[in-house]
DNA sequence: CTCACATGTTAAG
DNA sequence: TTAACCTGTGAGC
């Protein structure tokens, strides 16, 4: 489930597990056979995420770039690691810990240099997982914007590792429109939305899981329930919306499935 | 079990 | 605009 919460938290257990000793890398697909063997025994310095780009930083200096597009999948096992199954572009071992992984179906996985790290970092948009992140900028890009909202949600040069799934539950959250204009977004109604991207997407960073329904809106179920509704609008086009039970509408933007309530985000 | 669909992005046409 | 990536999930049988 790949937007941004997916790739800090493998981020996060991948520099757990394996930074500050040397890491066996290969490819047994054979297509990153290259690039593994630069990095192969090669000590991992630190693993971290920027929008939905997972990066391996290495102390020679280079860095194995990973982007999972929507298929790719990172399986975390304990060692020994049995025999390879399907196809592992890359499969990294922990020499000093009982930990490895296999990424499959990736849509990158590369060896950058340092500059290709700068012009990867410096093409994404503010990340709501960094702390680094510039969330005024992002605002007063969108706020220029004659887009949609959705779109521009969506745009990882603006914003980066919010996903189809968190701009539908975002603006519903905010009450506001997809088809809104970026410039009829207030700077209170930015400012807001990222406070919320800012609060939900530590929970999916830290369960693994998106959950943005508010306990109040959860009707029927146990909070604590697996189970639970973990969405307002996502995929539920024509059931009845949590709040006011209007059917959820849907519409096809920019390729992408798109939800809403025409209710509770009127245009 | 089989099948349709999916959270994303790039490159080819 | 379309195909490719080629895995995982959930629905239906």
């Amino acid at each position: 489930m790949p937007e941004g919460h997916t790739l800090h938290r493998i981020a996060r257990l991948h520099h757990q597990r394996f930074s500050g000793g040397a890491v066996r890398v290969s490819s047994p697909q054979g297509r990153f056979t290259e690039g593994a063997a630069l990095v192969d025994g090669q000590v991992l310095e630190r693993a971290e995420a920027y929008g939905k780009h997972l990066l391996h930083h290495y102390a020679c200096g280079l860095t194995v770039h990973v982007h999972l597009g929507l298929y790719g999948t990172f399986s975390e096992v304990e060692l020994p690691m049995g025999a390879v199954v399907g196809q592992v572009r890359m499969r990294m071992l922990g020499a000093a810990t009982e930990f490895g992984t296999d990424l499959r179906g990736p849509t990158a996985c590369e060896v950058l240099m340092p500059p290709e790290v700068d012009a990867l970092t410096a093409r994404l948009g503010a990340d709501p997982l960094r702390a680094d992140a510039d969330h005024e900028r992002a605002g007063a890009r969108i706020r220029r914007s004659r887009r949609a909202i959705g779109a521009l949600l969506m745009d990882q040069s603006l914003i980066a590792g919010v996903g189809n799934v968190y701009r539908a539950e975002v603006l519903f959250r905010q009450g506001i429109s997809p088809f809104h204009p970026g410039t009829a977004i207030t700077p209170a109604e930015w400012d807001a939305l990222w406070a919320d991207l800012v609060e939900l997407m530590p929970i999916g960073v830290t369960t693994g899981r998106m959950h943005v329904v508010r306990p109040e809106h959860d009707i029927g179920a146990p909070s604590y329930n697996k189970d639970r509704p973990r969405t307002y609008v996502y995929r539920r086009a024509g059931e009845p919306c949590r709040v006011c039970a209007t059917p959820i509408a849907h519409q096809v933007m920019e390729a992408r499935n798109l939800f809403w309530c025409p209710t509770c985000q009127p245009r």
